[in-house]
DNA sequence: GTACTTGTTGAACG
DNA sequence: TCGTTCAACAAGTA
């Protein structure tokens, strides 16, 4: 399930390979998939990719956006030629090819470029979708001008946070950082490896954490975004990046999905549900 | 066969 | 109006 890393992972790749191609045709297999006028998309070209929380945002020529949410278990995978899937390898990183031959019974939409190079937007639960815009119409887009700062928004402070919470005594610090009207990009994984690192229960209420606290979290959310970067993301569910292959942060993770296991502190890992959510932490090093 | 999972939205409630 | 809770969505996995 793509988070803000791996958005931001896809969105580096696929921008590396598209930016300037033309959309020469369109396959839409499942309406819901691509919503707006799919007829309107062709001869436009693709000129700039941007990330805002775990979506994407497609610029193409004319003043028209696409607005894309993976949500969990959507994939953009690009091939260099449609069929070809050793096109899809690019700079030579071997192909750890978990996807398979494109198009599947999980691709819902198919953007043919006008050299012959494809995006296959392929969705298992069918939760994500591709929404066309007028790039202007994005500035008044409730789903956009809701979200709160990104974890390495500098506006991201202590502070930032305290004020929100002033607002929500009740809420538990797990939930308030899944929000995405407070920390834009944070999902389930990353809230839970943050906490962790921070040292602080996801059961917590917020409105206990010192100042200190929040400043640990805000730092630890960054450094194991940081980490998954390097790893090239998190595969635990059906995260791909542009080229197909998996990320390697899953075997990177010290809570997320571990109960039972035996934290490096020596505690045994614990799940339970924060806001309808299943959540991870060690009760004898996160207090 | 059944319960569970996941991000987000929207409805219902106080 | 605001915050909180919860059902709904789809379909594979345990």
């Amino acid at each position: 399930m793509p988070e803000l890393p791996e958005v931001e992972i896809i969105r580096k790749g696929l921008a590396s390979q598209i930016i300037g191609k033309e959309i020469a045709g369109i396959d839409v297999n499942l309406k819901k998939s691509l919503q707006g006028p799919s007829e309107s998309l062709i001869g436009r070209k693709i000129i700039s990719i941007d990330r805002r929380a775990k979506m994407l945002i497609f610029n193409l020529s004319d003043g028209i956006s696409l607005l894309v949410h993976l949500k969990l278990t959507g994939q953009l995978v690009f091939d260099k030629k449609a069929g070809d899937k050793d096109g899809r390898v690019a700079g030579g990183h071997p192909s750890a090819d978990w996807v398979g031959d494109l198009p599947s019974k999980f691709t819902h939409v198919v953007f043919n470029f006008s050299d012959g190079s494809v995006l296959y937007f392929n969705d298992l639960r069918q939760f994500g979708y591709i929404k066309i815009y007028q790039t202007e119409e994005l500035k008044s887009l409730k789903v956009l001008n809701d979200l709160g700062y990104e974890p390495f928004d500098k506006e991201a402070t202590p502070e930032y946070l305290m004020k929100i919470i002033s607002r929500r005594p009740k809420a538990k610090i797990k939930q308030l950082i899944l929000d995405q009207s407070v920390l834009a990009g944070v999902g389930n994984i990353y809230a839970d490896e943050g906490l962790f690192c921070a040292g602080i229960s996801p059961l917590r209420t917020a409105k206990e954490l010192s100042r200190t606290e929040l400043e640990q979290l805000i730092s630890c959310i960054r450094k194991v975004m940081d980490k998954s970067f390097e790893f090239g993301g998190s595969s635990e569910n059906t995260f791909v990046n542009a080229f197909g292959e998996k990320g390697e942060m899953q075997n990177h993770f010290n809570i997320y999905r571990k109960a039972g296991k035996i934290c490096p502190c020596g505690g045994k890992v614990k799940r339970t549900v924060v806001g309808g959510r299943g959540t991870y932490y060690c009760p004898s090093c996160q207090k």
